[in-house]
DNA sequence: ATGAAAGCGCTAACAA
DNA sequence: TTGTTAGCGCTTTCAT
């Protein structure tokens, strides 16, 4: 077990302080006027024994651990791991690494996670934050730690966001149902107060009422446990025969619907259309293929990370906060026919 | 942006020393016999200030990070996600946060991020190992960090590690298909040396040639990228007509083969029998669905985190390194009937 | 152009 | 029973 080298060991074998050696390896440098022949030596001596500067000293002593925060709701979703996976390819290639949790949705959990975080001194956040949380990403914000949330925003915390055009989104395959003909449709979604569902909600209610049709909403209490959410939409689809289409508000609901329906023995689309927000290699695979309102998910990944790094890099600190609304698609398959 | 209070400020209002406030912080207070009463002030105290011990700093001075490092290959894979998930509530009821990353199975990624792991001061890793990576996790063993290896582990390295019964798993599921009456069963797997891919087509092989029946291999290599794997596949569906039986190497094969093999129309199962090792949401809802090898996914998380927790613990540093084997099931769909 | 030394916040050996 | 102090490895001000 080889000691671990330290500045000064370095500065010893070459003979000069650790002043120098802590300049050149910071690419100061040039600025403190150290000959090229001194730099070239001193790389070259690090390269060859691989000397790593100690990192933790680093961020006790500048305060930076670069380090970012990330808490999405749920890893294991597709649609959170996607993203996940994507702002962690980039933060990487900018230097900085990822810390990561679920929320489940779970406030209090969250408060931990956040207190965890700032505890390590992470430098930046990125948040889907779940409902009551508002406090403790505003004191985040005060003491000027940069904060982005995606997926869904806090409309009293003022801090940038990424999130896709729900209402629109709920609104068009809403409509699309309705040009096909469709007459009960139902929504089917979390009893919750996060923008993104009360969005969704919005764009399906607006599409029905626009055409003097009657809304019919399922709304089902969130755990982490499939069997809690599959109850209340098989009890739903029993009491509801009429409903001849069913748009769900995520692909958690839509996984967990499709899992009903297939038990049911249902048809789908003859006696039941089928959309569901989030696309998903389900979706695509399942019989028949379901419509899906697909998030962009390369574009929400990259925004979210984009606004983050930039934030860090100072320069642009004080910018007015950034609100990106990106657009869905509806990819229409046969669920819908 | 209020100032962080340090243990310093805490000694000083109190009117004590940094010392007695650590020792009673970190539970030392009996074993040097500080007063009950002091204890209960300065917890009091610390409490209603709100004080947290900074970790970096604690870090830096004791060498220990409370970090547990985690390197899968695809974060966003259903499979690794799920463990992910798993170790990560374990860890952190204990105390630990995860690092995590993904390997993509690209050794020079898998060894910058030991590197980065071992920079942060680590305390543990659990790897899904590429090949070629055996040197970097000796060192690290050499060095006395505790590493668990799973799905998958290196013969010349001795440490702890938890996999399944792959060999036996597929040569059950081969033998099934056989059964079935299934006469030219294929078997897809990745160009790779890694322990988990050979064991599967050694079970496969047993299985076939067991029963007098001729192999069919296709071995495709490995790229982060959905068409790359596809093609293959395609190319060899298409020259291998008469098979009538598949065996997917794992999920990742078995969802893009499904994507092909619903795109060439072939009728499953009376044309082609299939069965994928791993088991997903998507093989349960696909169209027939399709029987699956389970891997247990609980299990699996559990025996790593549990390993590693107690070499953590130290008391269990030395002991000799576990080597476990799980079993898996055969989830038995439509698509084998 | 280079170095000495202070200090980030904490733990723990040693003193009292 | 409690306090003093060195030092973990690094950055950075100030001196030279």
């Amino acid at each position: 077990m080889k000691k671990k080298l330290s500045i000064i060991d370095i500065a010893n074998s070459l003979n000069i302080s650790k002043t120098t050696v802590s300049f050149i390896l910071n690419g100061r440098a040039r600025e403190k006027r150290i000959s090229e022949e001194l730099v070239d030596r001193v790389l070259k001596y690090v390269k060859e024994v691989g000397y790593k500067p100690n990192s933790l000293a680093k961020s006790l002593r500048t305060g930076k651990s670069n380090i970012i925060g990330l808490l999405v709701q749920d890893i294991s979703n597709n649609f959170f791991a996607s993203i996940a996976r994507q702002i962690e390819d980039r933060a990487y290639k900018n230097g900085y690494k990822i810390i990561y949790s679920s929320t489940d949705n779970d406030t209090q959990k969250t408060q931990e996670m956040i207190a965890m975080f700032r505890d390590r001194h992470v430098d930046g956040y990125i948040i889907v934050p779940p409902e009551g949380i508002e406090e403790d990403i505003s004191a985040l914000i005060k003491d000027g730690l940069p904060v982005v949330l995606f997926d869904r925003y806090l409309p009293n915390v003022k801090t940038d966001y990424v999130v896709v055009d729900n209402l629109f989104s709920t609104y068009n395959a809403t409509r699309y149902l309705i040009d096909k003909g469709r007459k009960n449709i139902a929504f089917i979604t979390f009893t919750n107060q996060q923008t993104q569902m009360l969005d969704r909600l919005e764009g399906y209610k607006k599409a029905v009422v626009e055409s003097k049709l009657k809304t019919n909403i399922k709304e089902i209490d969130f755990y982490p446990e499939e069997k809690l959410i599959a109850e209340p939409i098989l009890a739903f689809l029993n009491e509801h025969k009429e409903t001849d289409a069913i748009l769900f508000g995520n692909n958690y609901l839509g996984t967990c619907g499709l899992k009903v329906i297939r038990k049911l023995g249902i048809k789908v689309p003859d006696q039941l259309a089928l959309i569901s927000f989030d696309d998903t290699v389900v979706f695509e695979l399942c019989n028949p293929p379901v419509t899906a309102i697909s998030q962009p998910i390369d574009d929400i990944a990259d925004q979210v990370i984009t606004i983050l790094l930039n934030r860090l890099n100072s320069s642009a600190q004080n910018d007015p906060k950034q609100h990106i609304t990106l657009p869905t698609t509806l990819t229409i398959r046969e669920s819908t026919n």
